[in-house]
DNA sequence: CATGAATGAGAGTTCATTCAT
DNA sequence: GATGAATGAACTCTCATTCAT
């Protein structure tokens, strides 16, 4: 394929990203994303054979954006806690966010349960999480900020309360407030003791 | 509707639950249930009109199960850290049940979104989980077993962690090993401290 | 069929002659009247086996109705000119009315096509408009009231304006006024010249 | 939809009327024009998405039709009362004819009562009717041929008789010796006098 | 490559009609 | 007689997928 091709493939990809940011992944038809993209059926079918296919190249495209440039707004010399406190208010945000969020797309297409151990993207981005957090409770400890008998299952726990918030904010709802708390329970096992 | 009718409802509600369990919620048709129960299409919407309407029924009846006899095989005086250790492995359980779980089925008819506040039946669940954790933390620190500042957020935290567990079992698959490595944790911050 | 069964079965029918008055003739089921009847479905079999059976039997009893009691309001020795302007202002109320009209039903019923001669209640109807009609042309010819030469054909031409005025309104709808003018129109034909 | 859609379009609309013609608007059925057509179920949906959006089309091309072509037969110099006679006879053929007459099913149609003032084709059809025989009346009374006092109010009960008689023809039937005696009737009161 | 008309399978839903009780 | 649960045919509508152009 040129690179026109590739081209058209990424427009569809990203265009389609809109369309499951909207409704999900279930409830995604090929119609929806030919309307989106404003192409044809057929057009369509030659670079994709699903949406299965289609949100399988957004969810690629989603992580190298993640893996983008580092936060910014933090000087070099942050202390550990406040680059702590800046990644979890990230993911608040991101927990909070009603629109433009992939969440409730990506749990139904992992629902789906044929995705291969290798790239699971999921998974490698919760362990990547994992490792930051380890990484960045150790350097507290280092710097004396934070206080922690076993930083890797600390940064293992926070990754699974932040995806229960996650998941709660995309069922049941979850108010600013609950996340807050929750949050805050977290820096404070780390700070306080 | 008489008696008889009831039975049938409760024979539809409970044969449906099956498929339910086997397809998640998105993907069950009026027609699987149809087949499943071995009934006229028409039969079935005597009594349900859609797929909501049935999972509705499904996750009352869950909810009612759950709100059965109490745990059996502990001891009237055991120890509160083994009552806690026994409600964790419960979860654990469910969590990695592979069959005859509702998990899947249950996000994806919280996904829908339009669940009313008042018989949020997972909410619900959830925060009757707190209160139980909570109190049984406060059991334990009054027994001298637990040692825990903000029992509350412990008992919050808790749940979170269990629910981050759940679907992340549901999407990119999870180990025993990792499940109770979490529960030790868990334990661990409660007991050590 | 005793005298009980003889009562339901009137009961029914002017039940359902609600519904019809509601619906028109097409669109009614026969669930619609079990449920306006508030009776079994296997029960409304007992008495009839289609609501075009049912619709019959209102039609006999819409007739009935209609050969009642004289017009009131009229004295004994009213002018002839006046009997036939009350004749048309009765039409004009029904022609106008939007409530509690079977015409609609009617006309579908007799769209299907299957009427016998003998019982064409229609036509019966129409008939005996056109011998009321020339009746009183005639009566107001000898009172020197009225001027016609072919009393039997402006009865019949009257019949069919009316047909029409009533159609009109059942389909794209007719103003007050303009009936009003067809019917000062036929007055005028008979009284003036 | 380029040149070809519109011809399928038009094909569709073209037999559909057959099938309306045969079963009038009411009972007919996606499911009849998908087989009388013999395309697709979804080919059809591509076109139409209803019974009453192919029927429309029927309607307007009904109208196409009848604007057509002025009458053929009548010499250039023909006398209105041979005119009127022509309109009149044609009047009688459609309202007589059994086969492709769309009759029933424009009333059907016209029955549900959704019909937007403006593209009224029934009403402009029969106020377009109003004009035309006002018109004949008039340039008759100015040859001498026709006696009348109200133009307007003739005319427009002459077209309520026509309808009369349509409504007629397709309820209770009617002779062709019974439209005669009132199309005679409505000569009668023109010519004469 | 690209188009978009066409297909047909399948889901949802309603209804006349039957039949065991 | 009366009930109402049950059936299955019929209809509407949508979608993934193909294919001639």
């Amino acid at each position: 394929m040129g690179d026109k091709s590739e081209q058209k493939k990424s427009y569809i990809v990203e265009t389609a990203r809109k369309v499951f940011v909207e409704k999900g992944f279930r409830s995604v038809t090929m119609q929806d994303i030919v309307e989106a993209c404003d192409i044809s059926r057929g057009g369509l079918y030659l670079y994709f054979g699903s949406t299965e296919e289609i949100f399988a190249e957004v969810l690629k495209l989603s992580q190298a954006e993640d893996d983008g440039p580092l936060p910014e707004g933090l000087p070099p010399d942050a202390a550990v806690s406040d680059i702590l406190a800046y990644f979890l208010k990230e993911q608040k945000k991101e927990i909070l966010r009603k629109k433009n969020s992939l969440t409730v797309a990506i749990y139904e297409y992992y629902f789906r349960g044929r995705v291969s151990k290798k790239d699971n993207l999921m998974k490698n981005q919760f362990d990547a999480g994992v490792i930051i957090l380890e990484n960045m409770i150790r350097d507290g400890i280092r710097s004396g900020e934070f206080y922690c008998e076993n930083p890797h299952g600390a940064a293992s726990n926070i990754m699974y309360v932040l995806e229960g918030l996650r998941i709660a904010a995309k069922t049941v709802g979850i108010s600013e407030a609950a996340v807050d708390k929750e949050l805050f329970y977290i820096m404070q096992g780390l700070v306080f003791e």
